[in-house]
DNA sequence: ATATGTGAATTGATTCACAGCG
DNA sequence: CGCTGTGAATCAATTCACATAT
């Protein structure tokens, strides 16, 4: 069976999540599908068809309520639960990833950080200490940790990514500059600046006529 | 007008050109669909395709030559030139990208980190000297920066493209959690770790099982 | 009056089958 | 005979028009 919403929706639903919190911050109660339409950076029309292919939450004639919406986006996405998550590879960017404040804010929670270079072991990062590699299938099962940031070398990315779903990680947030192979049931999300200076390149280089390109 | 090729296409080109850039430093002189794709995550015919809408660089009966597809891929995606990119924004994140030795390898050229804050002009900041973003319109104009690592807090994001907009820039890779807006013409790419997770999320929140359906 | 929810139309992307070249 | 290049077919995503509910 297909997943019941399209992968393409389910992006735009965390961009209008985002929308709702903010909104909600600012003390506002209820808005249009035209109006969070312009904000995430996509049409009226798109938000619709998206809010619909998970329920009904709006009310002809006055739009959605930002409190309800958000708390049904919550839900749809599955972030009505702190996920725990691993880093592995506790270079600059893992480093970079474990001092980020602001993870509980999101729902998530950092459980571990983890390197195959014995040095690093015992290293502080952020709120955590750094582990060998080799104690994550511990920690997996006794933490919880469902997902892990993988930020490894390029040429490690493969062998990391096939320890962590020996541990049973089951959702990996690649930032290695390479595609990884995982067998079914286990997602893979790319998060590549490489590859998105190369596309902006691309789009540079003079090959396509003035383009919108609204950030998602 | 030179063939217009779609934004998929493009993301998988970028895929392309990696796996045949290790292919390459590996000895590897003939590659097939077959193989490269298998390698790049997807299936021959996609490669097959994706390599038609700009060009025919195989050779029928024995695949593709490793060097010449690398050169032409480079060619099309404007990758035969140095990139010029900027970074605005030095916390965290900001430092950890002007610390990554490894942009000349990929033909970009960091020539400039920039911030709001007085505090941080003059710090060291990788290769970089830290100045205020005041200053990046001249170092836009003088040194020839037409990309930028937007590494702002979300609510700075938008004030902050709409400097590197009026600087001229026209390419910008959005590390913030939110969307911006540009005028047509300015290209935006998302690198988007925290929508990852949520995504992340979504995914193995159990929708892959049978789910109740809604009354009607 | 107003703005949602949704079938229909359109556009775009992927998969396929096979013709055609080496 | 092997493997690319490509039209045709299938599948997915987006855009639209409008009926419908408040």
């Amino acid at each position: 069976m297909p997943p019941l919403i399209p992968p393409a929706t389910v992006g735009r639903l965390v961009t209008y999540l985002r929308v709702l919190t903010d909104l909600a911050a600012a003390g506002v109660e209820r808005i249009s599908s035209d109006e969070l339409g312009e904000r995430a950076g996509t049409s009226a029309f798109q938000v619709r068809k998206d809010l619909a292919t998970c329920g009904r939450f709006g009310t002809r004639g006055s739009g959605y309520a930002v409190a309800t919406l958000e708390r049904e986006l919550r839900r749809v996405l599955g972030l009505t639960r702190v996920w725990s998550v691993a880093i592995v590879g506790m270079g600059r960017l893992g480093q970079a990833l474990a001092d980020y404040p602001n993870f509980a804010e999101y729902d998530f929670a950092l459980r571990g950080a983890f390197d195959v270079d014995p040095a690093k072991g015992g290293l502080a990062a952020g709120p955590l200490v750094v582990r060998h590699l080799s104690e994550l299938p511990a920690a997996v099962r006794d933490d919880g940790i469902s997902m892990a940031f993988l930020t490894v070398p390029a040429p490690a990315a493969q062998v990391a990514a096939d320890v962590l779903v020996a541990a049973g990680v089951r959702g990996i947030l690649n930032f290695a500059p390479t595609v990884i192979h995982v067998p079914d049931g286990v997602h893979v999300e790319g998060v590549d600046f490489l590859g998105g200076l190369q596309r902006l390149a691309f789009a540079l280089g003079g090959h396509t006529a003035a383009t919108i390109d609204l950030g998602v």
